[in-house]
DNA sequence: TAAATAGTGTCTCTGAGACATTATATT
DNA sequence: AATATAATGTCTCAGAGACACTATTTA
């Protein structure tokens, strides 16, 4: 019911023409990326640590500006690229969701949409900042741990729901495989699932599962590589149905 | 890495003075709202004719500007009541995904942040805008059939997300309730399931599950209403554990 | 040789699906 | 009475989990 859908009809190219953009609000849309990756074992996210206000001192997930003509999974890519410089194809890259409270960032309105990435830890080059020393991978735990760092403005929620999306993506789609490289055993792919939902599984039961489900992993040659185990390589599946049944995360239901 | 980022360090409020948000592209956020609800035995939702350019006559969600200062999720619930005058709170909300493909409006640059509403169709009072005739719930069959409407912008493909989500959430939450009023018999509730799903389920079957799952529905008194069949209300459980298995979608698999 | 890992083989239990059956209410 | 719907009962089958066991490789 706003002005713009309602005006009156009239020739579409003098409509546009006489439309002025300048009247609304100024606000900024920017991405904001989640990078995930699995780091000696643990759940790790890359920050970087602010340099200038506001929230100096800070750890905030990296991001910047969507370009005009930009689309916005393509800047989403592109400052993964920067940030990285991963290959953009071995990192799964999907839309969390997006962030728009209006005091989120002091400066101005920031729209943020967040995103998603998992990738695996052998693809990332050290990345190579203006100032090395400003970034970081961080361990989820130590993040939220007693005695972590300060978060810069709401990227606290966008971690959160970035590690529950991560969860719960890997019941339902092979996506867990995006965290490795291009050949693993089905043990480093079980530490995955034990890495990411903290807990145990039997190893002889997590083979079955996984090997039962049509194009999730293909066998890579009779025995190739890393301590003459079994290699597997990542098949076209992208569904696992029926899912991966969770374990009460954390302890019985009392 | 952008320069917003690496400032150089300063007092905080100097720097806030000096910000200048001016020299930012123009970009409008708007919010659409991708509202369902089942009417006549059909999944439908909610579209608005457009009466002005761009895409005059092709039909759009409903959706607008978000104001200064508000929450993207206020801007949202603030369309739907003003688009169904439905009491909010019967609603389930949710937001969807964004959109910001740079061409995506013809206007100006626009990145639209999409929600996504469960909502009984009793509650719905008519529309009453400022031209009833260019409002209408459209059944999702008639949408995409072959002599389906025009529709406005990227809304075919927001449409479209916003079905699958739908399919998808009642089969791990409670949320099929959120098409019902506020009591309910089992075969009603059945039925949503099976207009969504667009299948048949067993009664004894689905009744059995239903009520198994502590807190998905209440027994509302002994026997009381609709047909004297025993009625339930919606309990406080959100979640589905295990999740239902929805049946291959259409046909068996090859 | 000892330890770690991949994979198999059972056995049990849960839950889904296909029915048939009963109870109750509507027409 | 005929029909529709809610709910229960039974049986079967798939899949998850516990766990023992074998084969192989590494240290």
């Amino acid at each position: 019911m706003t002005g713009a859908r309602k005006k009156t009809a009239a020739g579409e190219a003098e409509f546009l023409a006489s439309y002025d953009p300048t009247r609304f609000d100024p606000v900024a849309v920017t991405v904001d990326l989640a990078l995930l990756t699995i780091l000696d074992g643990r759940l790790s996210i890359l920050l970087i640590e602010r340099g200038g206000h506001p929230y100096k001192g800070a750890w905030a997930l990296p991001g910047g500006f969507v370009n005009r003509d930009e689309d916005l999974d393509t800047a989403a890519r592109r400052e993964l690229v920067e940030e990285t410089n991963v290959t953009v194809d071995v990192a799964h890259v999907e839309q969390l969701r997006t962030y728009g409270t209006p005091d989120r960032d002091p400066r101005m309105r920031v729209v943020s949409v967040a995103y998603l990435c998992f990738m695996p830890m052998t693809e990332t080059r050290p990345v190579a900042g203006d100032d090395a020393a400003t970034v970081r991978w961080w361990a989820i735990d130590d993040l939220f741990a007693e005695d972590g760092p300060d978060l810069a403005f709401d990227h606290t929620q966008v971690i959160q729901d970035a590690v529950e999306r991560c969860r719960s993506k890997i019941e339902y789609t092979t996506l867990a495989t995006s965290f490795l490289g291009a050949t693993f055993t089905l043990g480093e792919l079980r530490r995955v699932y034990e890495t990411v939902w903290d807990l145990k599984l039997d190893p002889g039961n997590f083979g079955r599962k996984v090997r039962s489900i049509e194009g999730f992993v293909i066998a890579d040659g009779p025995t190739s590589g890393r301590g003459h185990r079994p290699l597997y390589r990542s098949g076209p599946a992208s569904e696992i149905m029926p899912p991966f049944k969770r374990p009460n995360p954390e302890g019985s239901p009392a």
